[in-house]
DNA sequence: AGGATGATGAAG
DNA sequence: TTCATCATCCTA
């Protein structure tokens, strides 16, 4: 996952303010941002700080624990359950997100986030941002330490 | 290394 | 109404 801050962030969508498409990124916390990006992908991001003040987080990466078939026939391209959904575009093809989602409550549902089923101890490792030109070196990157699901 | 592909925001 | 830009992925 990658943060993209309210303030000063000039690689944030929320960099240019309150606007249609970033209305969201304002709104309260725990809600999807889901933006359309190279007239091809969505990307799902979840807002972070109280209504009002812009901050999210982009999910760059999954791994997949159910519904291997439906993500496989979602993603046909893909090689291994590895590539199945490790990157941004990814991730939204194999879980079927699309900007519907945009603005949708992870806590009700249909998407929600929810504590994994065995709590498993790991490490978290801090690399710069991805793909971006503005701030690239910012370390505000965060992976899984020795996780083979993370985005490349 | 380059192409597919369209929404977005800022400028005119 | 244009235009450059873009938090990507795939094939070569």
């Amino acid at each position: 996952m990658e943060a993209y801050l309210g303030t000063g962030d000039r690689a944030a969508h929320a960099w240019s303010g309150l606007t249609d498409r970033t209305r969201v990124i304002f709104g309260p916390p725990g809600h999807a941002y889901v933006y359309f990006i190279y007239g091809m992908y969505e990307c799902l991001n979840f807002v972070a700080e109280p209504e009002g003040m812009a901050g999210c987080v982009l999910i760059r990466a999954l791994e997949p624990i159910a519904g291997f078939a439906l993500m496989r026939r979602r993603r046909p391209g893909a090689r291994s359950l590895e590539n199945l959904a490790s990157g941004p575009g990814k991730l939204t093809l194999a879980m079927g997100i699309t900007r519907k989602l945009n603005g949708a409550d992870l806590v009700a549902g249909p998407l929600q986030v929810r504590r994994p089923l065995e709590e498993m101890p790991f490490a978290i490792e801090t690399t710069p941002r991805i793909g971006i030109r503005h701030c690239a070196d910012w370390p505000l990157r965060f992976v899984i330490r020795g996780n083979r699901f993370v985005s490349p």
